[in-house]
DNA sequence: GTCTATAGTGCGATAGAC
DNA sequence: GTCTATCGCACTATAGAC
């Protein structure tokens, strides 16, 4: 039997959803959620450098798996090809956590803090994208442009995956929304 | 003679300019700019709901102008010329504010939480963009695509501007940056 | 204009696992 | 003994409440 009960983590982002999603994220401290997960305050500022970090850990895996992507692109593919590559992976991502998104998006919603949280996530995978498609070889100015893109229509399929019921329909929408970016900037 | 020293936002802002750069941001107390400013912390807290917002009062003026523009494009522009109808007047705000502007960026870039503050400014600025467009007849899916795309050249290009000693390329490099976006989105 | 709650940090202590 | 996850406590500054 070991000294302590595992995935002290993973404990604490269940509490803090929970109770987020009950009484909402400014009326829960974080004593609260770590004494929910059977931990200390001290401990969860281990795992999370701030609160709302908490309800981020899995951007981490999001942005590993996109940029695997980006690199094993076919070498002619265009940049905001190449940009685009994350889709598969990143719908695979999901598909099976279409509740909890949901939930989360509700929660993120409610609060602005944690929008900016959200945001700077977003451009920090952009930031990621744009130096993968350097190492391919792509322009400074056009890697910049094709990741902002890509990671927008992401974002963008992204609202609208946990507006609607289909945990499917993710990969359809971001297909839909690069097609629209196309249709915009075409005319 | 008046009770007060007139313009105590402004003198808000200069100081906490100066003590930022000089000491960085968060070796900065609240009380430190108000004193600065000979106010008091609750006085700031009157003007800026929080440390980070001094840095972002002009942002109002920004989106209010931009809004007007979008608004007074012809009636026959696309949602992207509409959206971007804004360029003109934003790069007049800002061409007398070159050094400030720069000062300024220093500051949030070497700060994670202004990052973060700056990105739902920008966020907020497509969202109000993206009514604008709705009210302008264009369909709601297309009125957000057309908007972000709007505001990631205006974002990419303001990043370029600070970057370099023209202070009245930022019109010319929105264009660049927009012009780079259709070439990425078109191949 | 004061008073308070809470986020977040630094440092040391603890107690089992090995 | 050493390693490691956790705890305890004191402390500061922001931010909001009264």
């Amino acid at each position: 039997m070991s000294r302590w009960k595992p995935d002290a983590a993973g404990r604490l982002t269940q509490a803090a959803m929970t109770l987020f999603d009950r009484q909402g994220y400014e009326d829960t401290t974080v004593a609260e959620i770590a004494a929910d997960a059977g931990l200390t305050k001290r401990t969860f500022f281990r795992y999370f450098a701030d609160k709302r970090e908490v309800l981020f850990s899995g951007s981490k895996e999001l942005e590993h798996r996109w940029l695997e992507a980006v690199a094993a692109a076919p070498a002619d593919a265009d940049p905001l090809a190449a940009a685009t590559a994350g889709f598969d992976t990143v719908a695979e991502l999901f598909v099976e956590r279409h509740e909890f998104a949901r939930i989360r998006a509700r929660i993120i919603d409610s609060n602005p803090e944690l929008q900016e949280r959200e945001l700077i996530k977003l451009q920090s995978l952009a930031s990621s994208i744009k130096s993968a498609l350097v190492d391919r070889g792509v322009s400074h100015n056009a890697a910049i442009i094709a990741a902002q893109a890509a990671v927008t229509v992401f974002h963008v399929a992204f609202a609208r995956w946990v507006q609607q019921d289909d945990s499917a329909a993710f990969r359809r929408l971001m297909d839909e929304s690069l097609e629209e970016l196309r249709a915009v900037t075409a005319a």
